[in-house]
DNA sequence: AATGTAAGTAAGTCATTACTTACAAATAAT
DNA sequence: ATTATTTGTAAGTAATGACTTACTTACATT
């Protein structure tokens, strides 16, 4: 992508977060250097730290965005409106329609291996992932509460298991494991979950429709 | 570990093999320097050349090794003596007790990661988690086949539920996610698992014992 | 004891990377 | 219109990393 002449602060912020995506997805971390982000931009290095003190500074940024877009497929706190396991459900839909719009590799699976990259990066990663299983295990809490979920569950081990099957069918998919789209196995692994969790009485899979497809920015 | 003198051949490649884990465990991908591997043995860089040509051919003497630990947590192709569903527990559990002894990093997080470094690493690794997977598909299908495991399961997704559980845990685990031993939560996760796999009538969780922890070098 | 080889070292080369600096042009403010 | 500020470039620097080279030392074999 190719910008001529000037551009603000901001949208030039926005270019290189995108810029960043992209060449992760494409090429590796490996990649993700100075140099290529501007040239993926069109500019010179040197522009790059006209809007990022440091290269530290873009993986914050990233790492913000990510964060959002991760807590951004869950529910607020405090509405118990919808039921637990709807709740669930998009955002677990969402979260995968996520991974196929940034085709290649979501930002789930990028940030997952940046926790390998540098104490600081990891730890301020790790910490997201804490905080989004927080949300995870107090959704499940209110199913056990509601009776839609089963009691005698480990809350622990069943939000761990919500994340592996979000991580492990994105990566697999960017991986090229998957020919078609990602929304078939979307719904036969959110039946697969709902399977194990739910009281028997609602675990009927396979009448699922994806539905949280939302717009976002390339 | 500083190791005086000259060493044999093998016994250096099995040295930087073992520096390797401890390096990427401690520290990570970005300190994996042939710089660190031979201070971490006692030698000078060279004399890493003596024993690899490139650091491309230690990385490939660390997937193959990987990848050993990895498929021979499985059962031998052809070996129906024992029932799927032990077949599928034996892995997983192993695979966890793998992971807490290498304490920190287990080889399956490691490997993850050198996902996104370099086309041609992560392109090896994906070829060895494809032919993991083509195991455990084999494993379930025979379940499906002797009716300890539902007919009515999509044999692909539970394949990823069960890479994504073990994968999971041993991510939050070493990230510091969990405070005791991996082991309790090794079996509250086998038996979500096994829940959500099997025909009701053998569906009791809890009573399950780690059995497979098996000796390795360090 | 002599000799060939395997294993090791010291000191490089060369490419790359994050970051800087001195200066120029575009845009905004007065 | 003049000035100040923002955004950009060209050309660096210092550090680092993979890999090489010329030379040395330990060791096994005959």
């Amino acid at each position: 992508m190719i910008t001529a002449g000037r551009q603000r602060h901001y949208i030039r912020q926005i270019q290189i977060l995108a810029a960043v995506r992209r060449i992760v997805s494409n090429y590796g971390l490996e990649r993700l250097t100075i140099h290529d982000i501007a040239r993926e931009i069109g500019v010179t290095e040197g522009a790059i730290y006209r809007h990022f003190r440091s290269k530290r500074e873009i993986l914050d940024y990233v790492i913000e965005a990510w964060k959002e877009t991760l807590m951004g497929a869950l529910p607020d706190v405090g509405f118990d409106h919808v039921s637990p396991i709807d709740d669930l459900r998009n955002s677990f839909l969402e979260q995968l329609s996520d991974v196929e719009e940034y085709r290649g590799l979501a930002f789930a699976v990028v940030a997952e291996s940046m926790i390998m990259h540098g104490a600081g990066v990891g730890a301020q990663i790790a910490g997201v992932i804490r905080e989004y299983m927080d949300r995870i295990k107090s959704i499940l809490h209110r199913g056990v509460e509601d009776g839609s979920i089963r009691k005698d569950l480990d809350i622990e081990t069943s939000s761990i298991m919500f994340l592996g099957l979000v991580q492990t069918t994105a990566r697999l998919w960017s991986l090229g494991h998957f020919r078609d789209g990602i929304s078939k196995h979307a719904n036969s692994a959110w039946g697969l979950y709902l399977g194990a969790i739910s009281t028997k009485e609602n675990s009927s899979p396979n009448n699922l429709v994806p539905t949280m497809f939302i717009e976002r920015e390339e």
